[in-house]
DNA sequence: GATTGTGAATTATTTCACAGCT
DNA sequence: AGCTGTGAAATAATTCACAATC
């Protein structure tokens, strides 16, 4: 019965639940599916079946309730609750994403920092007191930590992974522009700046390509649309 | 001609030609579409499929010779150029943007660094002094800059995107949790971290459910593959 | 003998369209 | 009258399988 939800409509989801945060603080107490696939740059259709993979949440002739949407959402999601989370790599990335707000605001706690660094070893960043990253079982036994998120350099990530996967935690965020295989019941994010920046600098000269024929190619016709 | 390429193929692409970085740096001359599946997480097929986007570069009997192939990519990706990059937003994940030397070294400048702080104008990162955002269209009209990073909060985006808009940049990589709606021709790719927190949060759930299911659910058979 | 390049088959995802509620 | 929930249809992405080639 738990069919599968393909990941991209796991995202759509999360998206869906920032829009209606920000209905909800506006006041708005229903949303269609239409007004919320505006906001959302999706289709009614597509938000209808999400919603639709977990349960009916809408009334008909009307749309859905702002503040019961968000309800199931969160607990969809799994964000009705807090997660410990260990950061590894207190370098310019770790510190970033630990100094950001919008990971507690979201119940996404980092109680513990990690780093193989000697010098940044023993500093405390607000309550969290820099460990060794060799202390990373005892320190996420101790502290049954739900999430890892490595913010290190590639060569560092395989050996990390097992010991993320000897601690039995589950869930990685992966800054590391590397893949890692990955234990059967542990879930793996990446996040690869590069590879986006990448993507974008393919459009571009997919772009730029395009415009080149346009200008001197072969003219066999007067126009050509830009659907 | 040009047909239409995947997000996802451009994405594979950009991690082929990463691997296959290694591979050369390593010493490997030629590898076959089952070789680089292995080390991409990926299948033969798949990439067999993705080059063939593109052309025939591989031999038959012996694979894909790795020199060649990087030039190849280089080329399809538009990495065989530098590009401009317009830097908004000075603050933590600015920061560690900018000091990241990874995209320097794969041909992603940071030409100006702009905000909306005053206490940041006229201070300097490396080479390069901040400017006020206000000024963000002159400074990339007289930089001819490809491409802008956004890593200001979600309620700056707007008015930045019609600025992006007015000064003719095409590509942009936002880091705020909001999505702008885009103007034709202009490529953007967003990077939403509590959104990879959030899918993550959501396989943990999930599991929890699946387990509690195994153990207290209806026991009308033995087991259940894993598969 | 090995491996590519690619149509055909399969699987996954999105969109359509409409019956069924409110 | 309006909007949801959902099978059916359409589209997209992936995998298969094999002839062509080295």
């Amino acid at each position: 019965m738990p069919k599968k939800i393909s990941e991209s409509a796991v995202r759509r989801l999360s998206f869906y639940h920032r829009i209606l945060e920000e209905l909800e603080e506006f006041g708005t107490t229903t949303v269609s599916s239409s007004e919320l696939a505006e906001r959302s740059g999706t289709t009614a259709a597509q938000i209808r079946k999400d919603l639709s993979l977990f349960g009916s949440f809408g009334k008909r002739g009307l749309g859905y309730p702002v503040q019961d949407l968000i309800r199931h959402l969160r607990s969809i999601l799994g964000l009705d609750r807090c997660w410990r989370v260990a950061l590894v790599g207190a370098g310019r990335i770790g510190s970033a994403l630990f100094g950001y707000a919008g990971f507690r605001d979201r119940g996404f706690n980092f109680v513990a920092v990690l780093d193989s660094d000697q010098s940044k070893v023993g500093t405390t960043w607000g309550e969290v007191t820099i460990r060794h990253a060799d202390d990373f079982e005892r320190a996420v036994a101790s502290e049954r930590d739900d999430m890892v998120v490595l913010a290190v350099p590639a060569s560092a990530v395989p050996g990390l992974m097992k010991s993320i996967h000897r601690a039995g935690v589950n869930a990685v965020l992966n800054f590391a522009p590397t893949r890692l295989d990955v234990p059967d019941g542990i879930t793996v994010r990446d996040v690869n700046i590069v590879m986006e920046l990448e993507t974008l600098s393919f459009a571009l000269s997919q772009a730029e390509s395009r415009d080149a024929v346009r200008s001197d190619g072969p003219e066999e016709d007067g126009g050509s649309r830009s659907g």
